[in-house]
DNA sequence: ACCTGAACACCGTTCAAGT
DNA sequence: ACCTGAACACCGTTCAAGT
């Protein structure tokens, strides 16, 4: 059933053409219904209609198929942040909760603590260029040498108001998109950022 | 068999006395060894000395000792919180720094997503008591109607900046507790929070 | 009341064997 | 080169049976 040189085949031969990217799409949308802790290799396979150890082919073991997700995830939140920064601070910042809140389980799979970044070749890269495009972005606000700390200071309050919101923290959370947004905004706007840090004591 | 009854029987008879309380620490013990992932009650019960059904006597399920843990992480965290908070606001978030890097996979256990607080009755209260002393401490800086919003910001920032640092996610981070400290006090001195929202456009 | 041992269905991982 | 099927050690969970 292939395109050029075969004809109506009984069943497909091996695979699909890659089976790779099949096994990343399967498991990318077994992870955001069930979450990491159910998602089997096994299931994946299944579901992606091979054996259970073809995809052992591809990835090393569960923890590289894990890994290897949580590296789209953070190449896909670099990209959203990009867009969305081009429209000012506040703007990334409500990009960065929007992502999270879209892609919950991805989210969580990429800074639940299951990946050690050390341990997988690409992914603290994929991770620090999320750092970098922050630390650009308040270098004009902050200051040179005070970038790292409000860079620092900034992704700490999305990245902990974006997993508070997921985890059903603040009273009242349950609210459809709309109010969610609001509150994001109020609580983003009470927040400012200090030219330079004060001596602290 | 008790206590007063007799005396030097060759094998415990069926438990220690607390077999409950002798599971949660064993766990408790486990989980920072080795992280939530690979935590088995098999595991936990082996090195309790008991069969491997009989947690089963004290706890649903495995989720069940998770939550169990979780919740005394929760009142942990709130006891050091309103201990340190005494101190003022920026000692309380120090502390919560703290606290998460002490107990790192207590932490990630609280916080992973892998429970849903809705799920484990006791769990969402001792969570919504941390935030509830947050709010109360930003009462007298944010005044009434800003409070909510300023705890929501303060929380969210002392969280995202413990778990950004758990998952080592800034340049550096690998150094000593001494440094961390000092970075730990250098962003939090970076965030001033205004006493009433702005206008959000 | 509390614990044990056997049993079941599932999983990650490996490996000889097939095409 | 790429995939399969059997195999192994492990796990969560249940349940009849022991004390």
């Amino acid at each position: 059933m292939t395109t050029l040189s075969r004809k109506r085949s009984q069943k497909a031969p091996y695979h699909h053409g890659d089976l790779r990217t099949a096994i990343l799409q399967t498991a990318g949308k077994l992870l955001e219904e069930q979450g990491v802790a159910t998602l089997s290799l096994r299931e994946v396979a299944r579901s992606a209609g091979v054996s259970h150890a073809a995809p052992y082919r591809h990835f090393a073991d569960r923890d590289a198929l894990l890994a290897a997700l949580a590296g789209e995830g953070f190449a896909r939140l670099s990209e959203a942040l990009e867009a969305a920064g081009a429209r000012g601070p506040r703007a990334r910042g409500e990009a960065y909760v929007c992502f999270a809140l879209e892609h919950r389980q991805r989210f969580r799979l990429m800074f639940g603590g299951l990946l050690r970044l050390d341990a997988h070749p690409g992914l603290r890269a994929a991770a620090a260029r999320t750092y970098d495009g922050l630390v650009r972005a308040f270098a004009p606000l902050a200051g040179p040498q005070g970038a790292p700390f409000a860079a620092a200071a900034a992704w700490s309050l999305v990245h902990g108001l974006a997993q508070l919101l997921l985890d059903g923290h603040f009273p009242g959370s349950k609210r459809g998109e709309r109010e969610t947004a609001a509150f994001v905004r109020d609580v983003l706007a009470v927040v400012r950022f200090a030219r330079a840090a004060q001596p602290s004591d």
